[in-house]
DNA sequence: GTCTATATGAGGATAGAC
DNA sequence: GTCTATCCTCATATAGAC
């Protein structure tokens, strides 16, 4: 019998071996979903990764799509928790402007170091068939739901620059986070320096005020 | 046999039926690409696509991959020259951040509107097998040359905040611009729009020298 | 020269016996 | 959990038709 859902929601599964395999699979869906693409991703090599014989998968998962299924929303979940704990881990002082920055640094340091979980959501959710799709439409609505409230904070507080189409700054800041799995490599630079860099450039792009000091 | 390649290397085929019909598969391998993925790009979509008997494809290319070489080969050359006629167009006053701002806007508008080529190209780079992926290299190293020459322009002219590392910066305003296809919606607004918001957004961005005005 | 109908064969997801 | 079998989807080959 397969291992029933974690019986305290948040908490993440037992650590039973069956629960242990039960990850592995899932990590290595992940990784080959983050490089391959949805339909790229091959049970015979999620099997290999995980070190199993590919039927034992069935075991634990009754199609692939299911696989896919829980690793993107699961994938988009982490990542929202991620980022809501560096939020929630601010000073009261921090700014809407500071905020947003935080909320990029974490979500960028879920894609690249943290997880595959997050890397294979954000940069397979177009490609998607539609009924997979529509399973992770909740949680990508309340991800969404959260930088559209981080923005519009902003643009109440008078930090973000009146010329910019909120929903298109939007967009393209979360843009340019997710394509960095795509280029960055840590040989040409810690993570912290590229976090570092992300910072600086959506504050500055933002641009409320001059921001310079 | 099989059509040759144009006479005349920079122009383009020439307008016979069988110039014709090869454009239009190459145009649904796009459409296709773009949307899919290297991997769940089907033949028989192209072909109905392209209204045709899927083995006829088969006379104009040998092999599916070498529609997809030829579709990203083609989809990064077509937005270098359309970015470098965009940069040529401009008056000699233009500064280095007005000549990113005019590229980052012409890549938009190959990527959104111009053409499937662009975007499947810069979708699925990372996502090709090696083969492909070393074809398209070439192309590739020369249209990102530019963007950095584009940017080291800019951090000689002092109008590169000189706290951000040029390669990051390059490519997370390279990434806010490539994911653009994922969540545009011509519905939502116009491609004008968005142009407008991404030349604003980039301009901030880059943040020398307090920008606002 | 431009295509269609049909065949082949590999790779791949899943089923079922052990 | 594994091994083996099934069945399907797909790229590609072959043999022509017009």
């Amino acid at each position: 019998m397969p291992p029933r859902s974690p019986r305290v929601p948040g908490t993440g599964d037992q650590d039973t071996k069956s629960a242990r395999t039960r990850r592995r699979i899932l990590e290595s869906a992940a990784h080959v979903l983050s490089r391959r693409g949805y339909a790229g991703t091959r049970m015979a090599e999620i099997a290999d990764l995980a070190d199993l014989r590919l039927p034992a998968i069935y075991y634990y998962f009754p199609t692939r799509d299911a696989i896919v299924e829980e690793v993107t929303i699961t994938g988009v979940r982490r990542t929202r928790e991620h980022v809501v704990a560096a939020l929630d881990a601010l000073d009261a002082t921090a700014t809407p402007t500071d905020r947003i920055c935080t909320a990029a640094s974490a979500h960028l340091e879920m894609l690249l170091r943290e997880s595959d979980f997050a890397a294979a959501a954000m940069r397979n959710a177009a490609q998607l068939p539609e009924e997979l799709r529509a399973a992770g439409l909740a949680e990508e609505r309340r991800y969404g739901e959260l930088w559209r409230e981080l923005f519009a904070e902003a643009a109440r507080a008078g930090e973000l620059d009146a010329g910019l189409d909120p929903r298109g700054a939007r967009m393209l800041v979360l843009g340019a986070l997710n394509w960095a799995p795509d280029w960055w490599d840590p040989a040409r630079g810690t993570l912290d320096d590229i976090q570092e860099t992300a910072r600086r450039l959506v504050r500055n792009a933002l641009g409320g005020p001059c921001q310079q000091f």
